[in-house]
DNA sequence: AATTTAACTCCCACCTCC
DNA sequence: GTTAGGAGGTGGGAGTTA
C-alpha cells in the first residue's frame, strides 16, 4: 500500500516586519515603508507629540533593506536591496529601524496561534513555517481558513498559505497569491501551474544556479522537465541534476521537522567605515573582543559548548576568506573564543581594509551541569600581542 | 617493503535562504 | 559608495588511516 497523500501548509506572514511596524505606527499605513537601517531611523517626537518620520533620502550608509511595504515594492524596493539604491527608487518612502524584539514577540503569538489548530508546525525563521495538516480533521479549505483566521486574531496580520502534497509546492504556492492569499494545489497543478514558473521560484535554486540555467537555454520549471537527465547531469553532477529532475516533476519525500538542534552560532559585524589591520588596529582588536564575547553570552545563555571556532574576514572589495580552528574539548567562554578566532587569524594575511569580521562557533555540544570553564577564567582575558591584530 | 586505494575527516569556498 | 546578519548545507582538495 502507498502512503495516502499527504497534506502539508507552508504559511508565510505578509511582509512581516513592515507589517509589525504598521501596527505600532497606523498612520503610515498605505504608504511606502522601508525597514531597515539602524537607530539612525528612528522616528522623533516634538513638542506636540506629533511624531515625525526620517525619510529614505535622509539615509547614509551601507545597510541594506531588511522589508519593505507592498507600497515600497511597486516603486522597486525590495528586501536585500542596498539602502542607497533603493534611496534613488523612492527618496520619499518612510524609513524604519528594525525592532527584532517586537519581531520575535509576534513570531511566537503566530505560532503558538497555528499549533492551536494544527501541532505539528516546523519553523522556518522568524515569519514562515511549514504546517502537517495530513491527520488534522476537516476539509483542506476550512482549514487554511481557520489558521488565517487563528493568526489574526492573535496578531492584527495576515498571512499567505498554500496546501499541497509536499513542502515544495506548499512552499511555492504560498506565493502565488500573496498577501493573504490561500492556495490549494495538487499534483494536477504542476503542468499548468507549477511548470510557467520561473526556475528561481523554487527554493533552493538560488541566483548561481539560475544563471547557469538559463545559459542553458532552461528558464523555467517546465523547461527543467523537459530537459534530458543526462544533460543536466553532464552540467550540474549527478546529485544536484537528480534534484533538479525530481523538483520539476513535483517530487519532495521530505518530512515535517517539529524539532531541531542549532548547529553554529554566528556573530558578524560589517564596519561603518573600511578599518586598516595596521591603522586601525586598536579598533579592530576591540570590534574582535567585542564579537568574541557576545558569541560566548549566545553560547552560554544556550548551555552550549563549541568545539570549532571560526573566523570570516570581508576585505574592501568584497572579497571574503574564512578560517576554522578544531579544539580537543569544547569552550563556551570568551577568552577561549578569542584564543582560537586568534589561531585562525593568524593564518589570514591582512594587508588590506577590512570591511567585516566575523567569529563562529560550531561543533556544539550540551554543557554538562558542572562542566565547563569556571567563571574566573574571563578575568583572563588580554590581547594576545602576537597575532596580527590581536 | 613498497605501492595502491578506499574511506574518512578536516578545511575552506561557495551557495542558498530568510 | 551597492551588498546586513544569522543560519544550514554541499563539494572538492588535502591529509590520514586501514
Amino acid at each position: 500500500m502507498s502512503a495516502p497523500t499527504r497534506r502539508i501548509a507552508h504559511l508565510d506572514m505578509d511582509a512581516f516586519f513592515a507589517s509589525v511596524e504598521l501596527l505600532r505606527y497606523p498612520e503610515l499605513r498605505g504608504q511606502a515603508v522601508v525597514v531597515g537601517g539602524g537607530h539612525r531611523a528612528t522616528p522623533t517626537v516634538d513638542e506636540n507629540g506629533t511624531r515625525h518620520f526620517v525619510r529614505l533620502r535622509e539615509y547614509t550608509g551601507r545597510g541594506v533593506v531588511t522589508t519593505s511595504t507592498y507600497e515600497a515594492r511597486k516603486l522597486g524596493v525590495f528586501s536585500a536591496m542596498g539602502m542607497m539604491k533603493a534611496a534613488q527608487l523612492a527618496p520619499d518612502a518612510i524609513l524604519l529601524p528594525s525592532n527584532f524584539d517586537s519581531y520575535r514577540h509576534y513570531s511566537e503569538l503566530f505560532k503558538d496561534a497555528v499549533a492551536s489548530v494544527a501541532p505539528r508546525i516546523e519553523n522556518r525563521g522568524i515569519d514562515e513555517i511549514y504546517i502537517d495538516l495530513t491527520d488534522v480533521p476537516g476539509e483542506t479549505r476550512t482549514l487554511a481558513q481557520r489558521i488565517k483566521r487563528v493568526v489574526a486574531d492573535a496578531t492584527g496580520l495576515t498571512c499567505s498559505i498554500a496546501v499541497a502534497p509536499n513542502k515544495l509546492l506548499a512552499k511555492i504556492g504560498s506565493e502565488l497569491d500573496k498577501p493573504d492569499g490561500l492556495t490549494i494545489l495538487s499534483m494536477d497543478d504542476l503542468e499548468p501551474r507549477i511548470w510557467p514558473l520561473a526556475a528561481k521560484k523554487v527554493n533552493g535554486i538560488g541566483p548561481k544556479a539560475n544563471d547557469r540555467l538559463a545559459a542553458l537555454g532552461i528558464h523555467t520549471v517546465g523547461d527543467i522537465a523537459a530537459a534530458d537527465p543526462a544533460f543536466l547531469q553532464e552540467h550540474f553532477g549527478l546529485s544536484y541534476a537528480s534534484w533538479l529532475t525530481r523538483i520539476s516533476a513535483g517530487i519532495d519525500e521530505r518530512e515535517i521537522e517539529t524539532e531541531s538542534v542549532p548547529r553554529s552560532k554566528s556573530r558578524e559585524t560589517t564596519f561603518s567605515r573600511d578599518l586598516h589591520p595596521r591603522r586601525d588596529r586598536a579598533e579592530l582588536s576591540e570590534r574582535f573582543t567585542a564579537l568574541c564575547m557576545r558569541l560566548a553570552e549566545d553560547l552560554e545563555r544556550r548551555n552550549l559548548t563549541s568545539a570549532c571556532i571560526s573566523i570570516k574576514v570581508r576585505f574592501s572589495d568584497f572579497h571574503t576568506v574564512t578560517r576554522d580552528h578544531t579544539l580537543e574539548r569544547g569552550v563556551a567562554d570568551g577568552a577561549s573564543i578569542r584564543r582560537a578566532a586568534t589561531e585562525c587569524l593568524k593564518r589570514v594575511t591582512l594587508d588590506r581594509s577590512i570591511r567585516l569580521l566575523g567569529v563562529k562557533a560550531s561543533a556544539l555540544s550540551e554543557q554538562s551541569i558542572d562542566g565547563g570553564a569556571p567563571k574566573w577564567v574571563q578575568a583572563e582575558i588580554q590581547f594576545d600581542a602576537s597575532a596580527d591584530i590581536g
